[in-house]
DNA sequence: AAAGCTAGCAACCGCCCATCA
DNA sequence: TTGATGGGCGGTTGCTAGCTT
C-alpha cells in the first residue's frame, strides 16, 4: 500500500529556483492554466516535481500575491484568524488577499509569536501567560486539541447562522480567547471589558464558516472581494488595455504599463531580461527591492498603511509587493480555466 | 575588515485528509 | 472500496542579510 511518492526524485532538481524555470512555470500556466500538478514539470519543461511546481505557483509566481512583511492590520488580522482558527493557515490566508498560508506560517512563527510573548499572551491560546500556565496546561499540550475547539466554534457559527452577519462572535471568542482582538498595544483588561467595542473582530459567519469583516477597522476599510474580484476591479480601473506588442524601454523599474510585464517575463522578446534581477537564483532573497512597481493591493486596502510606509520611508525591499502586480496580470480568472 | 552569530524567509519533506473516478 | 491526486499542515533545512564582536 501506500502512495506513490509525488516525484520519483531521480534526476530532479530541488533547491531555489532559478529564473529560467519561473518563467517556464509561469509560461505554462499561462498557457494551459493549473492543471494535473504532477503533468506540469513534464508538460513545461521543468526538473521538478509537481508539489514543488505547485507550491512556487502557490507561494511565490501567483499573479495575486502580495510581497513583503504583513502590514500591522493584515498582522492584527491574523491574530484574530489564529484564535478562531488555530493554526490553520490556509484558512487565515483565504482572509488575507495576496497573502499565503506559508507566508503566514513563517511570519507568525517569527514575528508575531515573539511579540506575544512578549506583551504576555500566549500565542496558542491568545491568553494571558499568567493565566495561561495554570488553567490551560493541557490546551497548550496539544494544538490539535486547540484547533478542535476552534473547529466546534466555528462549526457552532456555522451551525446556527448562514450568510448572516452576527455580532456573538465576540461572546463566543471571548470564552476561550480572552484576548485577541484590536490593538495588540491595548491592556488586556480593557480588551476583555470592551469586548463590544469598535475595535472588536466583527464576523460574518456563512457557509464556508466565516469571514472576517472588521478587525479593528470599521467594516469599509477592509475589502470584502475575491481576489478575482479585486484584480478585475484593478485592471479595469486602469485606462490602458493590456496590448502585447507594445514595447517598452524597461523591464525592471517604475513601468506601469501591462505590456511591461510580457516583457519581463519574455514572453514577447525571448532575450528581453527576465524581471527579477538575474542573479536571484542564488540570491534567494530580496528579489524585488530594485522595482518601484506600483502595488494595486495597497492602493485598494492599506491607505493607512501606505501613509504610514511613506511617513517612515522603509527600504523598498520592505514594502508589500505583488510579485506581477494586478495590473501586469491582464489574464484576468481565465487562466485558471482548462 | 573579517569572523561569528542570529533572524528571516523560501523551499522542502513527510504525513495526513478530502475528493473523485 | 480503492487508488490517484490535490491540497493542508507542522516541522525543518539552507541560504542570505544584518548585526555584533
Amino acid at each position: 500500500m501506500g502512495r506513490q511518492p509525488c516525484c520519483d526524485k531521480v534526476g530532479l532538481k530541488k533547491g531555489p529556483w532559478t529564473a529560467e524555470e519561473d518563467k517556464k512555470l509561469i509560461n505554462f500556466i499561462l498557457t494551459n492554466g493549473q492543471c494535473c500538478w504532477r503533468a506540469v514539470p513534464k508538460l513545461a519543461g521543468l526538473l521538478r516535481c509537481g508539489k514543488s511546481c505547485r507550491l512556487r505557483w502557490t507561494n511565490y509566481l501567483r499573479p495575486d500575491l502580495k510581497r513583503g512583511l504583513l502590514s500591522d492590520h493584515e498582522e492584527q488580522m491574523v491574530i484574530d484568524l489564529h484564535a478562531q482558527l488555530g493554526n490553520r493557515w490556509s484558512k487565515i490566508a483565504s482572509h488575507l488577499p495576496g497573502r499565503t498560508d506559508n507566508e503566514i506560517k513563517n511570519h507568525w512563527n517569527t514575528h508575531i509569536k515573539k511579540k506575544l510573548k512578549k506583551m504576555g499572551v500566549d500565542p496558542l491560546t491568545h491568553k494571558p501567560l499568567s493565566t495561561v500556565t495554570d488553567q490551560s496546561q493541557s490546551q497548550s499540550q496539544s494544538q490539535s486539541q486547540h484547533q478542535q475547539n476552534q473547529d466546534d466554534q466555528v462549526a457552532q457559527q456555522t451551525g446556527t447562522a448562514s450568510s448572516e452577519v452576527i455580532d456573538q462572535s465576540k461572546e463566543n471568542t471571548a470564552e476561550t480567547t480572552s484576548f485577541q482582538s484590536s490593538s495588540v498595544t491595548e491592556p488586556k483588561d480593557e480588551l476583555a471589558e470592551n469586548s463590544n467595542s469598535p475595535t472588536s473582530a466583527l464576523i460574518v459567519v456563512d457557509e464556508d464558516g466565516m469571514e472576517l469583516i472588521n478587525s479593528g477597522l470599521s467594516t469599509d476599510e477592509v475589502p470584502l472581494m475575491e481576489p478575482q474580484e479585486m484584480m478585475m476591479s484593478v485592471v479595469s480601473s486602469f485606462p490602458m488595455s493590456f496590448d502585447a506588442t507594445t514595447s517598452s524601454s524597461s523591464s525592471s523599474s517604475s513601468n506601469s504599463n501591462p505590456s511591461d510585464f510580457m516583457q519581463d517575463l519574455q514572453l514577447i522578446d525571448p532575450d528581453f531580461e527576465y524581471w527579477p534581477p538575474s542573479d536571484y537564483g542564488s540570491s534567494g532573497m530580496g528579489l524585488w527591492g530594485d522595482d518601484d512597481y506600483f502595488n494595486g493591493w495597497d492602493s485598494l486596502m492599506d491607505h493607512d498603511d501606505r501613509d504610514r510606509k511613506q511617513t517612515v520611508d522603509p527600504p523598498l525591499s520592505q514594502c508589500p509587493k505583488t510579485v506581477l502586480d494586478q495590473e501586469y496580470w491582464p489574464f484576468g480568472v481565465d487562466f485558471c480555466e482548462n
